[in-house]
DNA sequence: CAATTCGGGGGG
DNA sequence: CCCACCCCCCGAATTG
């Protein structure tokens, strides 16, 4: 029971911890700004209510959102913030260099305590149309971590931050995550609207209806019909039986033909002069529809007019978020025309224009590149007036060029020409580049860290440059490009590309999270529905679409500037107000 | 038999 | 001379 200290705090302080216990009770503790609790633990029989019953407290601790929050959303909790201390202790652990040490808070705590270490538990797959993780509904919330023992490891992560490269940005960094992880919650509980009525017809117009017999995967049918008449019109050109969804069987087929390929991807295919390379490529494209987003990933994806993936943050090294189950980040375009808004609502998808060079533009600080990028035009035009003779393709390829390490090819000129005129922006990224081939760590703005080179620490090699290895079957003698092997040269290309599209990442975080904030604010219906990259997709009623669309806007420039601080490059939108996903651009 | 790798395609 | 970066998902082939 609250003692009379306890009941003061409660009004004044506004960091709270907080976990779940068996039965849908809750244990929660005011924190200090050392992040120790301020008093006693509380314990309350409803977990709801216990966090309804504080609507000052302006952050929630807890150790698991995807944990926690599923269950305060079902129930009608929404929160404001939160920092969570599972998410924080990977972003911790890979800033000080420890990539890949279990993460959990009770590995956390061991580590804390000079004790046994326990291995992360495995990751868990999706569930096909699970409504959130509610058969997570009673288990282990507390993961068998006494709660004592949560709140010590969150004080020492708030004592790690300030040791951090940059202590205001990690702690930047750890917030805008947690941000995520509420936005990752509520995106899945809102789903993508989906109409299954229109995403059938879509599969009968493009693939035909299905024959009886065949594997249960692809919806209980056979193969489609148009798929069958494109098989026949693949061997009728080969003059034999030849299966077009077995890449041995194409290449032996073609070899026939007196035509020696490599492979069957479609670039290579789309050279050949055969009459089988047409119905090859569409049945390549139409078969890839039927396993992937055809009538069993119906079945299994959508319920209720709604496709609910799971959004993980931070589910990739470089920061950008992963989904676990239904391919959400690989809708193909053809298949989005079944996402329509509910009746009387819209859609609005909003596009961040050229994130990736405009971010290199706010963290190289290059003066030239600032200039471009500060303003809302077309940066590649803009790029091309100014260093490429008018020639946007060239000027695109060239900073693209840039950005992903490209070591060949008609864009190595144009990088030089780069070069010149944006020095800052190309020694940015080549400085991260040497680190990675030298075996160092690169960080993004806020400061998420690279993982290490494999077998990094064991060797002595770090900074000492390699020699390069003998390709396989080679007779000894290679060519050597510089000082680094092929490997240390891959690594500089990722770590080149990490400080871009991780910085990048940074900044979709904190635009989520000013969206999110200016929703609620303005006291909206509209929801967030789908994250890519850089790409967002709010539903709303038609008639808030343009409220959105704005706050969508003034979103991406405040994150930039939370982000990057005082820069002078924007961050604008391709916003459009569609009923159909398929509609917008 | 299940688990892993390969080849191909989708997204940014 | 390595022939750009980050991913997910599928079926077939291969491996344990």
């Amino acid at each position: 029971m609250p003692d009379a200290r306890l009941d003061r705090v409660n009004e004044r302080w506004d960091r709270w911890a907080i976990e779940a216990t068996e039965g849908g009770g809750a244990r929660l503790a005011p924190l200090g700004d050392d992040g120790l609790p301020l008093g006693g633990i509380l314990e309350e029989p409803d977990l709801t209510a216990a966090v309804l019953a504080r609507p000052h407290v302006g952050r929630w601790v807890w150790r698991s959102t995807a944990e926690i929050y599923p269950r305060l959303l079902a129930a009608g909790a929404r929160i404001e913030r939160c920092y969570d201390i599972e998410d924080a202790e990977l972003l911790l652990l890979g800033h000080e260099g420890r990539y890949g040490e279990p993460r959990s808070a009770a590995a956390s705590w061991a580590r804390l305590r000079n004790r046994p270490v326990p291995p992360d538990p495995p990751p868990r797959a999706a569930e096909p149309g699970s409504q959130s993780s509610l058969f997570e509904f009673e288990p282990r919330s507390t993961a068998g971590l006494p709660f004592e023992a949560l709140l010590e490891v969150y004080a020492e992560q708030q004592r790690r931050h300030d040791r951090a490269e940059h202590p205001a940005r990690m702690r930047l960094l750890t917030a805008s995550e947690s941000a995520g992880m509420l936005v990752a919650a509520e995106m899945h509980r809102s789903g993508l609207p989906w109409r299954a009525d229109v995403h059938r017809e879509l599969l009968d117009g493009l693939l035909g209806e299905r024959y009886a017999s065949g594997s249960p995967r692809t919806g209980g049918g056979g193969e489609p019909r148009r798929l069958a008449e494109l098989t026949d019109q693949v061997s009728a050109a080969f003059g034999r039986r030849v299966r077009p969804d077995l890449p041995a069987d194409v290449v032996k087929a073609f070899g026939e033909a007196g035509m020696r390929i490599k492979s069957t991807r479609r670039w290579e295919l789309a050279e050949l002069d055969h009459p089988a390379v047409e119905p090859l490529i569409a049945y390549k494209k139409l078969y890839r529809i039927w396993t992937a987003h055809g009538w069993s990933w119906l079945h299994d994806w959508v319920r209720e007019g709604r496709f609910r993936p799971e959004f993980t943050p931070g589910g990739t090294v470089s920061g950008r978020w992963t989904t676990n189950g239904g391919g959400a980040l690989q809708i193909p375009k053809v298949i989005r025309q079944a996402v329509v808004a509910d009746a009387g609502w819209r859609l609005v998808v909003a596009d961040a224009d050229q994130m990736e060079p405009r971010v290199l533009a706010a963290i190289s600080r290059d003066p030239g590149l600032m200039e471009v990028a500060g303003h809302d035009g077309d940066l590649y035009t803009s790029l091309s007036d100014r260093a490429f003779s008018g020639d946007r393709n060239h000027a695109k390829l060239a900073l693209l060029g840039a950005i992903y390490g490209q070591t060949s090819g008609d864009g190595l000129k144009n990088l030089a020409a780069l070069r010149r005129r944006f020095p800052l922006a190309v020694a940015y990224v080549d400085d991260a580049a040497k680190a990675g081939e030298e075996g160092r760590l690169v960080r993004t703005w806020l400061g998420r860290t690279s993982p290490p080179a494999l077998g990094a620490g064991e060797s002595d090699e770090a900074g000492i440059p390699q020699e390069a290895e003998p390709q396989p079957g080679s007779s000894g003698g290679e060519f050597t490009y510089g000082y680094a092997s092929r490997d240390a040269r891959a690594r500089g290309r990722f770590t080149r590309n990490f400080v871009v599209q991780g910085s990048a990442a940074d900044w979709a975080l904190l635009l989520l999270a000013a969206l999110r904030r200016a929703i609620t604010a303005a006291g909206l219906r509209a929801e967030l529905v789908f994250f890519q990259h850089d790409e967002v997709i709010v539903h709303c009623p038609a008639d808030e679409a343009d409220v959105v669309a704005k706050a969508i806007r003034e979103a991406g420039e405040l994150a930039g500037r939370i982000t990057f601080g005082d820069t002078p490059v924007r961050f604008p939108f391709t916003t459009a107000i569609v009923e159909r996903y398929s509609d917008a651009k």
